[in-house]
DNA sequence: CTGCATCCGCTTCGATACTG
DNA sequence: CAGTATCGAAGCGGATGCAG
């Protein structure tokens, strides 16, 4: 992309991470390390050579490496540095103010069960205190194949893949939209997902997703 | 631009927003409202007619106001809807991120005093609980022609254009980048600033300054 | 004057094919 | 598997034109 040639720290940004897709790659190694051809699948739309060029320029900025991976194999692993991971709280803030747009539903979209943990995150764009009432909480999501553990501790929250049988107190199954609309409640139809739990961690469910309904319903729907 | 197609909080958010000059036309109407020549001014290098495309799409998505000044002249005044002001966290964890590259200083770049206040805000980017000792502060900033009015209280940190003339306990003058080195604690030579006010006001900004020192000077130079 | 629209050369993107 | 190469389509940047 061409420089905006402007002495302002939002435009200098704009400069490294606004070319498109850039930021999505950046939310992908977010989720977890991948390899080349796990970023071509987890963009679908996007170019080839487009993610190379991508890769090559995040590099050359710092914001992800690329490391072989033990020889037997000859795979590349990318994954970011902790210049790239530090602008986790910016796609937070953004993915947080797009969440409005997820009421219109998945429509024609792709959808893909990894990028739920992260959509989470963002339904609590704030160091959240999550009442003794809700915390620790461990929730599972199975969804399109993929598998999330959510973990909301006194000190937080964190959302990453999982194997289909980790052990948690909750889980949740059921298609995308489902499963984003019944934590943001902003879902009509809760026939359509599964939660499975005992009694107390269901209510704490509960409680945890009061704080995502008071946001991802107050907006309504507006225009994707 | 296209979409994304990808059913995410963040891809959605891009579809509206993550288009080229975008968010810099969001930076200029959160410093404040603009006419459309103001904001090729404050634009360089920005195509006309890619600006009244962006202005188009924005007000369609609701981020943006369009409202015909007073019948006397024939101007239109663009502003942000209360949606659009919502993004003011985002831009400012952007230009958060984006600190560190200010560091190699001005370069060939446009510089713009009214940008000044934005990057104030993106020093501190959370909710600061300034100590009775900095706060309350107004500080005006001249440069480049532009005048800003930083205010700090105990609520937090707001920064507006102001004109020449308004009284503030400490002003600083210079040239942007000298400025802004002096507040991020990046810069070399101070030589080339002039901090006018009493001692107190002086030795409250200092205070004020050591909070962003720690952040403007802990990575150093990156890669513009 | 302000607020755009049109035109044009250039760059970037998107889709697919190809290679070590 | 991990990328390059290629090429038509779309978008951008700059200049200019024009109506209110």
């Amino acid at each position: 992309m061409k420089s905006y040639g402007q002495f302002c720290s939002l435009a200098r940004s704009l400069d490294v991470v606004g070319d498109r897709w850039t930021l999505l790659i950046v939310r992908e190694l977010l989720i977890g390390p991948s390899r080349y051809s796990d970023l071509l699948r987890s963009l679908p739309g996007i170019a080839s050579n487009l993610l190379a060029d991508r890769l090559r320029m995040l590099a050359e900025s710092g914001v992800v490496n690329s490391e072989d991976a033990p020889p037997p194999t000859s795979a590349k692993v990318y994954s970011l540095t902790e210049r790239g991971r530090s602008l986790q709280p910016v796609l937070v803030a953004l993915a947080h103010w797009g969440v409005p747009y997820m009421a219109a539903g998945k429509g024609g979209d792709n959808s893909r069960g990894r990028w739920l943990g992260f959509a989470i995150l963002s339904l609590y764009p704030n160091e959240m205190n999550f009442g003794d009432t809700v915390v620790p909480l461990r929730l599972r999501i199975d969804s399109e194949g993929d598998h999330i553990l959510v973990e909301a501790g006194p000190e937080g929250l964190t959302a990453v893949p999982c194997s289909r049988d980790v052990a948690a107190d909750v889980t949740i199954s059921g298609e995308s939209d489902d499963v984003f609309g019944f934590l943001a409640g902003q879902a009509m139809d809760y026939s359509q997902i599964v939660v499975v739990g005992g009694d107390d961690a269901r209510r704490k469910l509960r409680e945890f997703t009061k704080y995502a309904h008071t946001y991802g319903a107050e907006l309504g729907q507006l225009r994707p």
